[in-house]
DNA sequence: AAATTTATAGAATGATCATTCTGTAAATTA
DNA sequence: TAATTTACAGAATGATCATTCTATAAATTT
């Protein structure tokens, strides 16, 4: 009894050859290349080894190396930073899940020595500062984050030490993320950084 | 009646051809290129031509592109990155010292639309990693921002809201100027980044 | 002035880059 | 089974990469 391959459920196979890979298995890897090599340095000729997909069908799916990127960019959003936005709720307390929020993102910056830091605070920010579409990107990941942090600020405002902006305060707090993100690219501890979250967790928040 | 072009005052002028451009500038240039293109993004061909050094001079005083990088960055710390760090002072209170070596920051990331960002923040975090040498840098750099705030809250303990621990609470301010200088690199407006700042400064320090 | 030293301008080099092409393999449809 | 469709494996392409070489220019030293 063969599986119909996660298709729906009346769905034929396609025609043709099949893939020798699932298509989110092959990002899987490119997000591994692109976030150790960065956006110039990894080579597609490495991508497309690293992924086992042949160069042609590679550029059958994503159209070019940017494409690949900015799919790997997706794919990542949805299977490595899913649980850290999850992780702000609301489902306990704004300090708890403040800093399960900070403790989810630590996690994934430090994980993998080889996958140091994050691959939108490291990666696509440094290449954005001269490719349009890449910095559009990137304006839209960094806004994502802000509105969710707000969001969850508003709904929890009464746990606020004092009436701050919720804006500013997202942002605040997105920017403390980041620059964990990219003090985890440099080797630091697990353990500093996290410390850094509660800090930041307990100036914001009544005790 | 020459100069003696910057030498001590009994230097002799070096023996043969002098440089059309003086190394200091070139390297101005260098730090523009490297600061807008990424490590990677920057090509050799480029820089020489950007710094008006041929390639064969520039070769001979960096070595190679790599040595051209580390020596942008310290020009960058020098040139760019030193009043940022004269903020601190200690010259005024710490909430105005620490309030003036954000809007410092902000001002160096959001000033020329073609440089945004910090070219440490920004494009040695992605070139460290897969760099053993770039993440060495990078450690440094990041090392020395945090040794130097910490040194300026330690002055100023009394000031601080409540007994929290120097070199996370210096960790912590270090992590959002480094997110602000990220969130630059994305459009992100001026006012809205120095907000963050104030923020910052009024949840650290007593009123 | 002759010899020496260093920089310049730009061609040359070999590697690697992103991308495309060629021929074959493996599936479905008729 | 024959025709069609899509993917595979890897060579080919032309551009660009970092780096070096060649020949000449501009300075100092003797």
């Amino acid at each position: 009894m063969t599986s119909n391959q996660s298709f729906g459920v009346a769905a034929h196979r396609a025609r043709g050859r099949p893939r020798a890979v699932q298509p989110d298995t092959a990002l899987d890897e490119a997000v591994r290349v692109f976030w150790s090599q960065g956006y110039e340095g990894a080579s597609v000729s490495r991508l497309s080894r690293q992924m086992r997909l042949p160069k042609a069908s590679l550029y059958q799916c994503y159209g070019d190396k940017e494409g690949l990127f900015l799919a790997s960019v997706s794919r990542y959003v949805d299977t490595r930073l899913a649980n850290v936005g999850q992780a702000l709720g609301p489902s306990q307390t704004l300090a708890q899940d403040l800093s399960n929020f900070f403790d989810a993102a630590v996690t994934l910056a430090t994980s993998d020595p080889m996958t140091r830091g994050c691959l939108i605070s490291c990666v696509l920010a440094d290449a954005a500062g001269n490719n349009p579409r890449l910095r559009k990107e990137l304006v839209a990941r960094f806004t994502a984050l802000e509105t969710r942090i707000c969001e969850r600020l508003i709904v929890g405002q009464a746990e606020l030490v004092v009436t701050v902006n919720p804006e500013t305060a997202a942002l605040m707090i997105a920017s403390v993320a980041r620059g964990l993100m990219l003090r985890a690219r440099a080797d630091a501890t697990p353990n500093s950084l996290r410390e850094v979250g509660r800090l930041t967790v307990a100036m914001l928040c009544r005790t």
